[in-house]
DNA sequence: CTGAATCCTTTAGGATACTG
DNA sequence: CAGTATCCTAAAGGATTCAG
């Protein structure tokens, strides 16, 4: 088992852990969705979508994928201002994994709840 | 766009949400993937091999990786004491998503370090 | 060796008010 | 409409100690 190390040691040298620190949060993967989705969304609409998001929170997580290029944010310089976002070309080359995660969960979650409920007993 | 609400609002009712809440966190796809790759392992090894998670943290981890019958956890009644984790079934079907993702982590995480740098300036 | 229990710090995230 | 700024709470996670 050489060099496993290599692959899980350390944050900052750890890639997997780099890239899944950003997605491991509460709202970035269902953005991506929504976003392969709609193709092209406002910061409202996304905001509805989801729901239960905060305004501070939406904010930060579409920044963040923004900084990571997976998603682009254009300004319409009108009153009252308008924000559109959309996937990146590197964005929606990680929709596919993503979709899967999400088809996985919801092929399992069934069993996942019934085993959740079994082993606190 | 009619559905959508279906699959995004609300946690209880997502299956992406419940899923991804527990896999979200810093440390299970970690353990996954190294129990994929060991197939069979003990505690101290996972901890050793991760390097920089605490006691605490492991232990809670494959708790609740245990509790979604992911992994398998078994006790051997001897002095000084050995528990061995492995994937069961449903944990080994998962594997194949995380490796996606940490193969796209690890093809893109160069050009990502590269748009935050240029980001934050 | 494999934990459990406790305490503590850090971070994520929400609520609210305000702005161009 | 699409944020920013501030304050606050809750949750994640680490350090340490103890035990079978």
């Amino acid at each position: 088992m050489e060099n496993i190390l290599e692959i899980y040691s350390g944050t900052e040298n750890c890639p997997i852990r780099t890239v899944l620190d950003r997605f491991g949060d509460k709202w970035s993967m269902l953005v991506l969705l929504i976003l392969d989705h709609e193709k092209k969304v406002r910061f409202n609409q996304i905001h509805k979508t989801i729901g239960d998001v905060s305004q501070k929170m939406l904010t930060v997580t579409l920044r963040k994928l923004e900084a990571d290029g997976l998603v682009e944010r254009t300004v319409f310089p009108e009153i009252p201002p308008r924000v559109e976002y959309n996937l990146t070309p590197r964005g929606q080359s990680l929709i596919p994994h993503v979709q899967n995660l999400s088809q996985w969960a919801k092929d399992n979650i069934g069993e996942i709840r019934a085993s959740r409920a079994n082993y606190s007993k």
